[in-house]
DNA sequence: GAAAGATTGTTGTTGACGACAACAATTGCG
DNA sequence: CGCAATTGTTGTCGTCAACAACAATCTTTC
């Protein structure tokens, strides 16, 4: 095969002159993606970036990000879990959560308490500020939430948390 | 209301005692996500970092990522782009796209040509190697795409193009 | 046509994040 | 007991988004 029938084949060009270094102004909306349609990861990040931003900015007033969210909303519903067993449990790097779990318990939300069965591990809890703060937190998620539902509407949502069941 | 009340009333304890510093052993399978299962936002992170690791195993032996793919498909497809209007079309920083052509110019897959109309401006440009390398990028990410289908089902990962169609 | 403002590419910094490697303390097992 | 495994920690590296600043160049405005 040639190498260079490739992208004509694909891209019947709309002026067919070699315009190499020609720099003709583009229409943003005109340009195409190609390949990239049709592919499933290209879509989620894109979709998963305008989430993230979403998130950040609706618990900005109250400065929690996606990932220290996830770690108080686990440690809310079972208290006394080691490091070891959450970072599992989200998919965070134990090296990671150490950082995370530093910043949180500087800011009294968690507290690491010293196991009495295992001297290796910690039993992480919230603190009783923490519970309370958590609570808003949820409030203000759920918020993000309903921007979600507007932005790709109710039942695509819920579709959406279906298919990708299996990732939790 | 009482602060206390939150976590009791929505995760009836297995144990009633108020076990601080147990360190009681958990099952993982058995760690409770609470609020994390309804938030769109935590499945789709799970899934984009599992369809990133593919894509980089699929693609690691041409050693090309994500991004990388992302801006080759483009600028295949429309040859003679501005830097920024690629990084308008693929919501990349500028700053950043700077560094991915910088690497991809070296491998000779991309050419950035001075363009005479705006002397501010480069035409960005496959190189003929950059044309069948691509098409060699692109069997291995159609080879990572039925992946994904095998992961979530082919219909499915339909469904899920169909629903994030807009952030394309 | 010249001054003022906007755009393009570039360089640099910051911070969040995933991946790894190494280490001390501790536990568990042969 | 002795040795492997686990837990938390520290550190490094690379990717990535978000900004800020800058020189060169275009565009708008007077």
């Amino acid at each position: 095969m040639t190498t260079s029938a490739t992208r004509a084949e694909r891209h019947p060009s709309p002026r067919k002159r070699a315009d190499t270094g020609a720099a003709r102004p583009h229409d943003p909306d005109e340009i195409g993606l190609d390949a990239l349609v049709g592919h499933a990861g290209y879509a989620v990040r894109r979709f998963q970036i305008w989430i993230f931003q979403d998130f950040i900015k609706t618990l900005g007033a109250v400065d929690i990000r996606p990932t220290q969210y996830s770690v108080l909303t686990v440690i809310g519903a079972n208290p006394g879990l080691s490091q070891m067993a959450v970072a599992k449990r989200l998919g965070i790097e134990r090296a990671r959560l150490v950082h995370l779990l530093d910043s949180l318990e500087q800011r009294k939300l968690v507290r690491r308490i010293k196991s009495k069965t295992d001297r290796r591990s910690h039993a992480l809890h919230l603190t009783a500020p923490g519970e309370t703060a958590l609570a808003k937190f949820k409030t203000l998620a759920a918020e993000h939430e309903r921007h979600v539902e507007a932005k790709i509407g109710k039942e695509n949502r819920e579709r959406l948390l279906e298919i990708l069941a299996g990732f939790t």
